[in-house]
DNA sequence: CGGTGGTCTAATGTATGCATTGCGCCATAC
DNA sequence: GTATGGCGCAATGCATACATTAGACCACCG
């Protein structure tokens, strides 16, 4: 009666768990703060039940915690929550690069990752971070997606997420990621030419480097807790 | 008042999860088979509440799909299911071997690896298929435990249930395990005296070999969604 | 003054009821 | 005989009410 009837086809668990996910993700519900349930179903304007279903997707998906009669925690990430999630990125990815290298793809299917390292590449220069930051999403996700593994696309999605709060963070912090584009270069290059092996290695050595950069960048800021 | 007297003191939820899970796997619930949420809820002996939150967690980890006004339907795996699965596992079980190796362990931190290596053998010697799967699913088990990635573990539990209808349906369609015991003494050896690449390089191309043989099995026995 | 026990509160876990809506079936018309 | 439209049913999505229980606070006792 008062702000939801713009017809909306989607369930209200949907909209509960679209919804917290983008108020965790850009911070508005603060890592490591607590939120009842009745809170946030009344912020949300629906009942508890949507929001409970969409607080459980949730936590299977890490960003949160139960604590009963606490509220739910929003997730907040140690240094060596971020090492683990690199290490998980690092061996997917460089799968995905290898597989994408494997299938043969024809010039005009990388056009997507090509535009990404060009967006890559004009942040650069511009030295905008956020739209480098923006673009080098969009090479990540569509690595994965030329991998053609949906499991690999599903979790790699979801650390993705999770540090993405970190990379923001963190993204004023460091120099220009000058090597970075470099390397997603190298990688492109190698999946077009079909050299799997030199796909792998590279997204390997990549992230594996940005993992260092990172938890070099947390210990350096204090950051123990984001 | 029937069955549910016997003290518990977890709650209905994680009671549903667990039962449903089990009878999943047990295939008791058998892939492709599609239930209605009342008649799950009347089978566990709760209402449609806790029945609800479990299966959206199984639904999360993969086990099953909501299909709404037809029911739960059981996710039945296909061949290319089980590869990306396997790909998975191989690059996330590889890792796991490569850190446990870099992490120095003493050998009495090893023993539950010994001990699941020594049951695969005496199993072998016996013939006794269930035991070495089990053996060899303590031995995988642990070994992400030693790589001390949470998320690892996490995330190959998961798919390593998810494949685990298919590996008991297969358990009797192959030759004996013989090559597999070796390669686990290798990666066990390799973790030993601290040789990390090995370690890794050697449970890789189980992984893979074990992919190879098990979708070869899968196509030569005409088993395309199990 | 400190510790312990009890009570009270409030948040969750669960059940239940209702509204919505997709789907199938039947009837009717062409 | 077939196609189309409407009606009815039943399963889910959601809201709400209730029971349970963990935890906090206070009072009383040592």
């Amino acid at each position: 009666m008062t702000q939801t009837d713009t017809k909306d086809s989607r369930t209200q668990s949907l909209r509960a768990f679209e919804n917290l996910r983008d108020l965790i993700l850009s911070g508005d519900l603060g890592a490591g703060t607590d939120h009842l349930e009745t809170e946030l179903a009344l912020r949300l304007g629906m009942s508890r039940t949507p929001v409970r279903e969409a607080v459980l997707m949730l936590e299977a998906q890490g960003l949160l915690e139960v604590r009963p009669r606490k509220g739910v925690r929003i997730i907040s990430l140690s240094a060596i929550d971020m090492g683990e999630i690199y290490e998980v990125l690092t061996e997917l990815e460089s799968l995905a690069a290898w597989k994408a290298a494997k299938m043969g793809y024809h010039a005009s299917d990388l056009s997507e990752l090509s535009d990404a390292l060009a967006g890559m590449e004009k942040a650069l220069q511009d030295e905008d971070r956020e739209a480098w930051a923006e673009a080098d999403d969009r090479f990540h996700a569509e690595l994965v997606r030329l991998g053609g593994n949906a499991r690999v696309r599903a979790i790699v999605g979801m650390m993705a997420d999770q540090v993405r709060r970190a990379r923001r963070l963190t993204l004023y912090m460091r120099p220009l990621p000058l090597k970075s584009n470099d390397d997603h270069r190298r990688v492109l290059e190698a999946i077009r030419i079909g050299d799997a092996e030199t796909a792998r290695r590279v997204h390997h050595d990549h992230r594996e480097h940005a993992k260092t950069e990172l938890t070099a960048l947390l210990a350096r800021h204090r950051l123990h807790q984001i």
